[in-house]
DNA sequence: CCCTGATTCGC
DNA sequence: GCGAATCAGG
């Protein structure tokens, strides 16, 4: 995948619209990582959007020591009106690609947005969710408890009692 | 801990 | 030109 036109102009439109990287990575969803993005920006001269350009900062070059000094002549901010009679810019032609919720839905997934894999951290809730065959499928998401295993409350709470009719079988109960 | 963007460097 | 790695800050 390379930076078609089109896509660039959806990242500009995007940065413009005040989405961080991250979010403009995943929107994307090519395989991008926020790195990409930004360095896309970057590379577009729209780093430090948002940003008045009226002085002080084109005037100082700092000299970061990464690894080496490199001579920052001055930075590559023109200013310029990028858009160019492109009203639509502002806008995000998306609705399109609607990845449209699997109309199936479990007892109860209402306190989070569930995830996908790759939005998956190491502390959030792996209960699955909807057919690990599907695409759609995604994980619960919301916040871990450590301890109790990898799920959230709510969801350690049923992983540990799948079968409540079971109870019936009343477990052991000592005394003291 | 999570996140954010900026810059440099190797391919 | 591209994106990862890194730096720097919130």
């Amino acid at each position: 995948m390379s930076w078609t036109d089109e896509r660039i102009d959806l990242l500009q439109s995007m940065w413009l619209q005040g989405m961080s990287a991250s979010r403009i990575a995943k929107e994307l969803a090519n395989g991008l990582t926020r790195n990409a993005v930004i360095g896309k920006v970057y590379r577009l001269g729209l780093s430090g959007r948002a940003k008045t350009p009226s002085a002080t900062v084109a005037a100082h070059s700092h000299p970061r020591p990464q690894h080496k000094s490199t001579p920052r002549p001055s930075a590559p901010r023109p200013s310029s009106p990028m858009v160019q009679g492109n009203t639509a810019l502002a806008m995000q032609p998306m609705a399109s690609a609607a990845p449209a919720p699997a109309p199936n839905k479990e007892v109860v997934v209402a306190m989070a947005e569930p995830v996908t894999i790759m939005d998956l951290r190491e502390s959030m809730c792996r209960w699955p969710i909807g057919d690990p065959t599907a695409s759609e499928f995604r994980f619960c998401g919301a916040k871990k408890i450590p301890g109790v295993g990898p799920y959230c409350a709510c969801h350690a709470g049923v992983a540990y009692q799948p079968q409540l009719d079971r109870r019936r079988q009343r477990p052991v109960q000592k005394t003291g």
